[in-house]
DNA sequence: ATCCCGAGGG
DNA sequence: CCCTCTGGAT
């Protein structure tokens, strides 16, 4: 996709969301940390509904190893992969409380550093609660770079670049969220929404007309 | 059967 | 690169 393209493509998803947030529910960031790497190959949905509870009482790392893992797994029972992100989050909140003071470390390294943590995690984590420009690439994003040609890429990082390198500056840190949401309700994985697509103009999917029939 | 705000190990 | 971990929704 050619520049022009890629601002008109995302100033008009600018302009119908001018302030998007995350649908993943935390009240500080350490709740935001616990929420995303729950969420590894599950809906915001799914993870809110397990975390709501759980955040109500537990917002603190202290507070989740006194809780213990055998609690927290009945917590997040109903997310997938439930044995390990259990595992993780309280290797992660031990390391918080004897490394970083119980505080969400704010650079890449520590983050990455942390048990279940990768990259797309971490890029989270700095966008969201500490106000950086990274770009996390997850299944949406990765999906949108290469079905629109906005920043096409074999791997998460590859578009993650990508991505970094075209989108205009001022809409960097803002355009996880307005990916990620036209992602999930527009341009989705099965039956792409090319009919209420608000950037059918700029998108250079190949069969963006066979999904416009109504 | 496929997908969902992945990461770690081999 | 590949595989595994995993429940819930569609």
């Amino acid at each position: 996709m050619k520049p022009d393209a890629v601002r008109a493509f995302i100033a008009r998803l600018a302009e119908i969301n001018p302030e998007p947030k995350t649908e993943l529910e935390f009240v500080n960031a350490y709740t935001l940390l616990v929420a995303v790497a729950l969420s590894a190959q599950a809906t915001d949905v799914g993870v809110n509904r397990a975390t709501r509870p759980l955040f109500a009482l537990v917002d603190t790392p202290q507070k989740m190893l006194a809780l213990g893992e055998e609690k927290l797994r009945d917590y997040i029972k109903t997310i997938g992969l439930f044995n390990t992100k259990a595992k993780n989050v309280m290797a992660l909140s031990q390391i918080l409380v004897d490394r970083h003071g119980g505080e969400v470390p704010e650079d890449r390294e520590a983050l990455e550093a942390l048990p279940g943590v990768g990259r797309k995690t971490a890029n989270v984590v700095l966008n969201v609660a500490f106000g950086q420009s990274t770009m996390a690439v997850d299944t949406h994003i990765f999906r949108l770079g290469n079905r629109t040609g906005i920043a096409p890429g074999k791997t998460t990082l590859a578009v993650e670049l990508g991505l970094l390198k075209r989108l205009p500056p001022e809409y960097l840190r803002d355009s996880h969220h307005w990916l990620i949401l036209h992602g999930r309700y527009i341009c989705k994985a099965r039956k792409p929404d090319c009919n209420r697509c608000p950037v059918y103009e700029p998108c250079n999917f190949p069969d963006k007309a066979r999904y416009r029939t109504a």
